[in-house]
DNA sequence: TCAATATGGGAAAAGGTTTTCTCAGGAAGA
DNA sequence: TCTTCCTGAGAAAACCTTTTCCCATATTGA
C-alpha cells in the first residue's frame, strides 16, 4: 500500500476502487493516523492558523471578541495564537515576526479604541490584516461597533419610557466613541441636551451625580451613560442621594459588560455591543483574505442592542 | 551559493570562512529571509506552538494567566494557540485534535478552580500537559496558588491591625479553595472565629451583612472576603449602616481582581494569587516537559501577596 | 616539488503530505 | 483472439529546512 493511495483515500480525490477507500479510512480511524499539518501546510502554503494582536490587558474586549474569532474558525479547522502585546513596539514586533515566521494565514489586530492603532505597523505585511476596535492604515479592513446606533437605541429607550429631562455621562472627549454616542444622544434627546465628559470611572459617575445635584438646577429624570462603569456610579451615588433608581431616574450604561452589569444595584438596563459577533465577523473576514476572496475595505459599523435589566424600568423584552 | 551553506550560516553551524557568513548573514538580512518555521518543525519535530485550554469564560483568571505564559515562552520562540472551550466536551475535543494536529509541543490547561476537571481528556496524549487552576489525572503536574496561604496573610494582616472579632465570608463550601481558606482563617483568627458561606456574589456579600446586623450580637471589626466581588458587597453594605470602612471595621478581599478592588469605596486591600506569576512557570514547565527534561508530578501550590489599599487602614508598604 | 592535511563549500537525504504523471493489467468491443 | 480503452495503483516531485557526508582546493611541511 503506497503513500499516495492512502492520501488519496482519506482526502476523496484521485480514482481508486471504493472498497480499496473503505479499506484504507477504516485502518487508518483505527491506528488514530492524524495529518501532519506542518507538512501539510508546508505545501500548500497554508497553515489553517491565524493571529490575534491585541493590547487589551484586562480582556474585557479581547475575550468576547477572541471567543467569537474562535467559534467562527474553528469549523474551518483554523486556531487562533493570541499574543498580548501591551503597548510594547519591541514586543509587538517579536510577536508579528513570530506569527509570520509560523506562516499564519492573516492577522487580525484587537485594541480598545477604533481611533489608537496598535504600537506596531501592520502594513505592507505578506498575509492579510483585519482590524477590530483598533485603527488600521488607509484601505484596510476594520470592524467595530455602531456607536451612533448604540447611542441612539439607549436614549431612544429612555424617551420611550416616558423620560424627558435626559442626560449623558460619558468619558473623555478624546475618543471618538464617546463623541460620537454624545452625537447620537443629543440628536435624540434634544440639542441642548447636557452632556458631561469625564474619564471611564465608576468614580466618575459618582462625581457627576455630586454636580448634578450641587447646581441646583432641574433634576435629569434620564441619565444615559458612556459605560457601565459609570453607569454603576450614578446608581450608587443616586441611591445615596434618595433618589429611586428606576423610580425617579433611569439609568442606562453601555458595553453590556455582564460582570459589571448584572451585579449593580438594580442591574443595568443597557447596551451590548455585540463583540463576539465582530469577532465572529472579523475572523471570516480574515478567512475570506487569506483564500483570496476579495472584501471591501473601509470601516464597518455592527449594530449593537438593548438589554433590558431593572435600571430603566420598562420590561418589554426586546432581542 | 548553496543552500546548505546558508543555512549553516545562519545556524552558526558548520565551518566555513567568517566573512562568507557574514556575508550571508548581512544578505540574509537585507532581503528579510525568514526561515519557514512549519518547514523547521517538520525537520525538528518541534512546532515551537503550545496550546492554552480554558473554560474560563469571562477571562478573569485566563487573561493574566496566558500572559504570564506568553511572556515567559516568547523569549523561547514559542507561541500560544488559545483555545476557549467553555464546558462544551465535543468543542474541547475538537480544539485538542487541532492541537495534536498541529503538533503542539505541549498543552497547559486551565480553569476557574483546582477542584473539578475540563470537560476533556488529557490523559495518555502524545504531547505534554500541565495543569493550571484545574484538576489533572493523577500523576500530573499541576499549579494553583497557595490558598492557605493567602488566607493567612490576610487574617494575620487584620490581627497585625489590632482587629479581635474576626469573621470570615466567603464562597460555597463546595470549593476546596473556599474549604482551604477557611481552614485556615480559622487557624489564625482561633476555632471559633465565624465562617460564613455563600456564593462568590457581590450580592451574598450585601445579605452577610444583613445577616450578621440583624443577628444583633457583637459587631465584626474585621471582615476577611473570600473575592473581591463579596468585599465589595460587603463594603457597601457596611457604608449603608454607617459603619466606617476601615475606620470602625477593616474589609479585606481576595484575588486582586484590579477592576473590581480598585474601584471599590474605598479601594481593597487584597491578596493577589500571583496569576500572572503562575502562567509563567505553567509556560516554563511545559517547555521543560516538551524538550524531555523532567519536572516532579503533583501539585505546586504558589504563595499569594498582601495588596495594601484602603479597606484595611495600616498603610504599611508590602512587596 | 610532492604528499598529507586542513579548510571551505556543495550535494543529498530526511521530515510528512499532496498532486501529477505514468504504467500495468483487465475488460469490453470488434 | 486481438486491439483499444479504461481503471486502479504506485512512483516521483514539490514544499523548505537542517545536517551529515564528501569532495575539491589550498596550505603546509618534508
Amino acid at each position: 500500500m503506497s503513500v499516495s493511495t492512502v492520501s488519496k483515500a482519506l482526502n476523496d480525490n484521485g480514482r481508486m476502487a471504493a472498497d480499496t477507500r473503505e479499506r484504507i479510512k477504516t485502518l487508518a480511524a483505527q491506528i488514530g493516523f492524524r495529518p501532519n499539518a506542518l507538512a501539510k501546510g508546508l505545501l500548500s502554503n497554508r497553515s489553517f492558523t491565524v493571529g490575534l494582536l491585541t493590547n487589551d490587558t484586562y480582556g474585557r474586549f479581547t475575550l468576547p471578541v477572541m471567543a467569537g474569532i474562535s467559534e467562527a474558525l474553528v469549523d474551518h479547522g483554523v486556531s487562533v495564537f493570541l499574543c498580548a502585546i501591551e503597548d510594547d513596539p519591541a514586543l509587538g514586533k517579536i510577536h508579528v515576526d513570530a506569527m509570520l515566521d509560523k506562516q499564519v494565514d492573516g492577522i487580525i489586530a484587537t485594541g480598545k479604541r477604533v481611533d489608537r492603532s496598535l504600537p506596531v505597523d501592520l502594513a505592507g505585511l505578506p498575509v492579510p490584516v483585519v482590524y477590530a476596535f483598533t485603527k488600521g492604515e488607509p484601505g484596510s479592513v476594520t470592524l467595530t461597533s455602531d456607536d451612533r446606533h448604540g447611542a441612539t437605541l439607549a436614549t431612544e429607550w429612555l424617551k420611550e419610557l416616558g423620560r424627558q429631562r435626559l442626560v449623558h455621562i460619558t468619558g473623555p472627549r478624546e475618543f471618538v466613541s464617546a463623541v460620537e454616542r454624545a452625537e447620537a444622544f443629543r440628536t435624540v434627546a434634544g440639542n441642548g441636551a447636557p452632556v458631561l465628559h469625564g474619564v471611564w470611572s465608576e468614580a466618575w459617575g459618582h462625581e457627576a451625580i455630586d454636580r448634578i445635584w450641587k447646581e441646583g438646577g432641574e433634576r435629569p429624570d434620564g441619565i444615559f451613560c458612556g459605560n457601565d462603569q459609570i453607569a454603576r456610579g450614578v446608581a450608587d451615588a443616586l441611591r445615596e442621594r434618595g433618589a429611586r433608581v428606576p423610580g425617579d431616574v433611569s439609568v442606562i450604561g453601555f458595553d453590556n459588560w455582564e460582570i459589571m452589569a448584572a451585579q449593580t444595584r438594580p442591574p443595568l438596563t443597557t447596551i451590548d455591543t455585540n463583540l463576539k459577533e465582530l469577532g465572529r465577523e472579523a475572523g471570516l473576514m480574515v478567512l475570506a483574505l487569506a483564500e483570496g476572496r476579495a472584501i471591501e475595505p473601509g470601516l464597518r459599523r455592527l449594530p449593537c442592542k438593548l438589554v433590558i435589566r431593572d435600571s430603566c424600568g420598562g420590561g418589554r423584552q426586546q432581542n
